[in-house]
DNA sequence: CAGCATCCAGCTTGATACTG
DNA sequence: CAGTATCAAGCTGGATGCTG
């Protein structure tokens, strides 16, 4: 068998040529990427599967984001067509976010990766301290 | 090791449960989650997928990433065991960096993601064009 | 409740230079 | 080739205060 190391022209064009390539420097699919796998996005996404959610409830169910960083993230999955808002005019103010159906397929590949992760982590642990052993901690 | 609060038994398809949870804030799931789909993390697993490669062939594959980064990038993923690297003593070095069975297994689902995510950005950046028209454009 | 504006500490990142 | 060391700059993200 031919060991495919890296042939640096075509290295990533297994499939038909695509138009986007997270790859290359200046592709925008590098960013929208980066909205749902960054360290809030991901975990608003894979909340937000659960169901459509109100922004304080959002905050609950993602331990540890402040408002700015949710709010902010909310608006880059809004803009990226991930996320819908749902604003209803009342007193008090009632919004609730949903993922529309591209963030559905989105979100479940998502946790396709979360759940997969964390069901190896005892594996993931183990390496870490095998790594640290040999390393002498440095 | 220390003992973590739950067995990771049947980590995969429990949904009631789950001994490690990302959505935790002291979860170590997230940090593994993050080297994995940090900026640079997903899309040097993602160039991995394609066969094991040596470390400036990766920065070739990966277009924008500093060798700094790419160097930091790979110890957090090594020590997760995401990632094995096979340095060989010879002059000049050669080191190649592979992904283990669960990278390639993560490596996957990433793709699956990334691939998805390419193949829909004709939607996101309509999407993104229709907000910022509403917006006025700010 | 749902959010925006501002301030600012500190972490992240990219250049650059240097080693084996 | 395969990195490490160092430093400045800039971005991230948290706290606080205010609006509708």
């Amino acid at each position: 068998m031919e060991t495919p190391a890296c042939t640096e022209a075509e290295a990533h064009e297994s499939e038909s040529e695509q138009p986007f390539d997270v790859f290359a420097r200046a592709c925008p699919s590098r960013e929208t990427l980066e909205h749902v796998t960054g360290r809030w996005g991901s975990l608003t996404v894979g909340a937000l599967r659960e169901g459509p959610c109100r922004f304080n409830e959002l905050r609950r169910r993602v331990e540890g984001v402040s408002e700015k960083m949710l709010s902010q993230t909310l608006h880059a999955l809004e803009r990226d067509g991930i996320v819908n808002r749902e604003a209803q005019p009342t007193n008090p103010p009632r919004v609730d976010y949903e993922l529309t159906p591209l963030g559905i397929e989105v979100a479940d590949r998502l946790l396709a990766l979360i759940h997969h992760l964390e069901g190896n982590m005892s594996a993931v642990l183990t390496a870490r301290a095998t790594y640290d052993e040999t390393r002498g901690g440095r």
